[in-house]
RNA sequence: GCGGACGUGGCGGAAUUGGCAGACGCGCUGGAUUUAGGUUCCAGUCCCGCAAGGGGUGGGGGUUCAAGUCCCCCCGUCCGCACCA
């Protein structure tokens, strides 16, 4: 009858998460004399549960942790809380908490939830951005940042989210709409508005993508190299016929500057206004304006959108050839880019051509393909590819690529034009209307203007109450608005705007090196610990919250807190957790992302209180591969559950021999063992260490790792545990390694068998085992046997059989000759330890 | 359109450098234990075939003794950006 034991996860669990917690085994401590490995997950914001991706992420980087903590590493493993944000505020109009309260007991909760998940975590250093002895740091970096001219408060056209009621910064805007709010579209206001000028870092970010960032996944960086969106060109200078005035012009095609038919310039360009003031057709160009800026960009920059423009009824000179060509205002030219204008060669941009033939403008031909005439009448596309200059003067029979650089030189000698680079990047908008944020730390004075606060008086505190619901909050406080100028003592008020929220999250990786420094925002000891060796996190962040930490660490490096380029060397992305679900419009079943909407939604109490935290955690690393989605499913939850039970029932069964056998001099040698069986199972449990070692530190691939545990459970069940010293010792060294083998994924069911077996100390506090070669040496391998590459039989060779006689073995092998028989040998390939193939015919 | 990732059994996924495709798990089939169900254990499970054998990693070509892996051309899926001059 079979054995109904199941491992007691229960008790378990908490028991171990108690030691763990009295013998501090996760502080942090540096000493220099080992390896440092820091490992970071992003850090949540506190909305008072933990969601299956929570528990994803965090058990990824706790095996991590876990695993080179006993591989000898000092290592770093915090946790903290990105806590400010709006949800807080809603929690305060919607059940009159205040937000700081409503977080506060978020923490708690989700804190407790992550400690019953066995996590390893440095809570000493637990950072949460709401407090002030964080965000006062916030304060004084951005104080910082403005005595290095990184900070500017200027006017700009900006994104502003009704639901929100605030601005975005651009990378908060997808698809025209607010980032939170996919059903939101964001309004474009004319506000004045803070911005960190993340622009001057612009070709650093890029350049470091390249090398320092090699080891990150492809999509981020590509991600982000499109988001800088370094493109190079020319600035070019028209002039303008009518008031003598130059329009310059950003274009990266200057071998076509001799085929300009026109110009376009953005309808919001200042220079528009002035320059069709008191001109006949004001009124006319004045309704085209509004009727682009009421369409609203989303609608605008729709690339299916119609080209549509209005002439201006003045001229600009093109500087090559003199020629006199019209300047138009159309809805497909961009303010902010380039220089809000650009010159319009039809025949060879197809935006530029589509203009042209609606609007009955001129189409010249300055480029044409080797060998080919083009005809500016029969074209019915623009021409865009390369090919040899025609109609450009001195220029003519060059070929077009080098001829850019050519008519560039050209101009800038005479003054007309320069080489330029672009970027699509923008300052990062980083003021908000919204109470729960770091307050930005500057005070209107109104004989002094803008005056940052002095930073010994930092914090700037948020008040604990306000109104909300209408308008900014912080405005409504007068207690907060009104103070004294600091340089003249006279009236003065209080900025009310709040920073982004993702100014907390851009260092907070540096504050958990140092989190109790009173003095600075961190001080030498983020040297010792930066960068992080693995930081996971989902992709969501590629730009955004990447970036901007990037943008950080280069900032406060040239500020001299730390040398440090990169913060992040390795970082993993990992994929979504998904599960079951009905298609809410086609009826099907499939996998969809966990949503409320669609009704999959696993709640992670629920799998511990079932199945223990252990299982939820095996079962993430064990059902894909880090960086992929992963498909949660109860069946396979329980797949792991039999396997815990399993080890477990092994143990049970065999108690009294494991606990005899460990106690026996322990860990078992290659040269004491003589049978086969033996020495394969030794094998195996050596071979079974190599293979999580260098899954687990080389290539992160967790499933495969316990797989290999299972596979040297299934061996332990297949040998036989005899009645002697010897087998005794050897089952319990397999058992022991185990042990010490899941302690990443299952820490408490490793306690368990590791405290059960008679074992001293904690698994969390034992070396990480080494695998041993002598002991994966074999005397004899099987190798395949092939004839024309197809295997058709095996055949033990010695390891140090020569390969003459092995090669003349497998010619003599009966299922060899059957396939050779009548046939030419023309070749015979051995392969070491793998096979021999034969070439017949 | 540009950029990125990917395509392997019924399913999730394995396959360091080109070297026995399908490890491990789920599911399924048969059997044992059980009053029964569950649990547990044993056997099987890529496809066709009684077998010998043949076919097989989205499709088509190529390199090679040997290709899931390398090269070329297609097809498809997912993600990001998108009138950026």
């Amino acid at each position: 009858m079979a054995i109904e034991t199941y491992y007691p996860f229960q008790e378990a669990e908490p028991k171990w998460q108690q030691k763990w917690a009295e013998r501090g085994l996760f502080r942090a401590q540096i000493d220099g004399k080992r390896p440092k490995a820091y490992v970071l997950e992003q850090f949540p914001y506190p909305s008072g549960k933990l969601h299956m991706g929570h528990v994803r992420v965090y058990t990824i980087g706790d095996a991590m942790a876990r695993f080179r903590r006993m591989q000898g590493f000092d290592v770093l493993h915090p946790m903290g809380f990105d806590a400010f944000g709006l949800p807080a505020e809603n929690a305060a109009i919607q059940r009159g908490v205040r937000p700081a309260d409503w977080t506060e007991q978020c923490i708690d909760a989700m804190r407790a939830q992550l400690d019953r998940l066995g996590m390893s975590y440095d809570w000493d250093r637990e950072v949460v951005t709401c407090r002030d002895d964080y965000y006062r740091w916030n304060q004084w970096i951005f104080i910082k940042m403005w005595e290095q001219g990184l900070v500017e408060r200027r006017k700009a056209a900006v994104n502003w989210c009704p639901k929100c009621q605030t601005v975005l910064a651009n990378e908060q805007v997808i698809n025209g709409r607010c980032w939170r709010h996919e059903d939101t579209e964001v309004d474009v206001r004319q506000l004045d508005q803070w911005f960190l000028k993340i622009t001057d870092y612009a070709d650093e970010l890029l350049r470091d993508l390249d090398d320092k960032l090699a080891a990150w996944p492809n999509l981020v960086t590509a991600q982000q190299r499109n988001w800088i969106g370094r493109s190079e060109g020319a600035l070019v200078k028209f002039k303008v016929k009518e008031t003598g005035e130059d329009l310059p012009i950003f274009t990266t095609r200057p071998d076509t500057l001799f085929g300009v038919s026109f110009m376009v310039m953005a309808p919001e360009h200042p220079k528009v206004q002035e320059w069709i003031t008191g001109r006949p057709n004001e009124a006319e160009v004045k309704n085209f304006i509004n009727k682009i800026v009421l369409e609203g960009r989303e609608r605008r920059t729709d690339e299916a959108a119609e080209k549509e423009g209005c002439p201006l009824g003045i001229t600009a000179i093109n500087p090559v050839n003199g020629r006199e060509v019209p300047i138009w205002i159309a809805n497909f030219v961009l303010m902010e880019y380039g220089t809000g204008a650009i010159m319009a060669v039809p025949a060879h941009d197809q935006r530029d051509f589509e203009f042209a033939k609606k609007f009955n403008i001129p189409i010249h031909v300055v480029i044409e393909p080797e060998g080919q005439k083009l005809d500016a009448a029969t074209m019915t596309a623009a021409y865009t590819e390369p090919g040899k200059m025609v109609n450009s003067a001195q220029f003519d029979g060059m070929d077009s690529v080098p001829a850019k650089r050519a008519i560039v030189e050209w101009l800038a000698g005479r003054n007309q034009g320069e080489p330029t680079v672009q970027y699509r990047l923008r300052d990062w908008l980083i003021s908000r209307q919204r109470f729960w944020g770091t307050p930005i730390p500057f005070i209107y004075c109104e004989h002094c203007g803008l005056v940052p606060v002095s930073v010994d008086e930092l914090p700037v505190k948020l008040p604990k109450d306000a109104k909300f619901g209408d308008g900014s909050p912080l405005a409504g406080v007068p207690e907060f608005v009104n103070v004294t100028c600091s340089k003249c003592g006279g009236k003065a008020r209080r900025e009310t705007d709040t920073m982004d929220t993702f100014f907390d999250s851009s260092w907070y990786f540096l504050r958990y090196c140092d989190a109790k420094n009173a003095e600075l925002p961190f001080g030498g000891e983020a040297q010792s610990w930066m960068p992080v060796d693995l930081y996971v996190g989902g992709k969501e962040h590629a730009i955004l919250h990447l970036l901007y930490s990037r943008f950080f660490t280069k900032v406060l490096r040239d500020m001299g807190l730390i040398k440090l380029d990169e913060p992040f060397s390795r970082l993993l992305t990992q994929g979504m957790v998904l599960a079951e679900g009905r298609d809410p419009r086609t009826g099907d079943v499939r996998f969809f992302k966990m949503s409320k909407s669609i009704g999959n939604v696993v709640d992670p109490s629920e799998i511990i209180g079932q199945y223990g935290a252990d299982a939820a955690r095996m079962f993430i690393l064990f059902a894909a591969p880090p960086d992929k989605d992963l498909e949660w499913t109860t069946a396979g939850v329980e797949g792991i559950a039999r396997f815990m039970n399993r080890l477990w029932r092994y143990l049970q069964t065999n108690l009294e021999a494991l606990k005899k056998g460990f106690s026996e001099n322990g860990d078992v040698a290659p040269s004491e063992l003589a049978s086969a069986e033996d020495r394969a199972l030794l094998r195996q449990v050596h071979e079974t260490t190599r293979r999580v070692t260098l899954d687990m530190g080389e290539r992160q691939q967790f499933n495969t790792a316990i797989s290999a545990c299972m596979e040297l459970l299934n061996a332990l069940y297949g040998w036989e545990l005899r009645d002697d010293s010897l087998a005794r010792r050897l089952a319990a060294t397999a058992m022991s390694r185990l042990a010490l083998l899941i302690s990443p994924f299952a820490p408490h069911l490793a306690e368990e068998i590791w405290s059960q077996i008679g074992a001293a100390g904690l698994v969390a506090e034992q070396p990480w085992p080494e695998w041993n070669q002598d002991a994966l040496r074999v005397d004899e391998i099987e190798i395949a046997l092939q004839v024309m590459g197809k295997v058709r039989g095996h055949m033990m060779v010695g390891v140090s059989e020569a390969e003459e006689a092995i090669k003349q073995r497998a010619l003599a092998d009966e299922k060899v000759k059957q396939f050779t028989d009548g046939k030419t040998i023309r070749k015979v390939v051995y392969v070491k330890n793998k096979l021999v193939n034969v070439v017949a015919n």
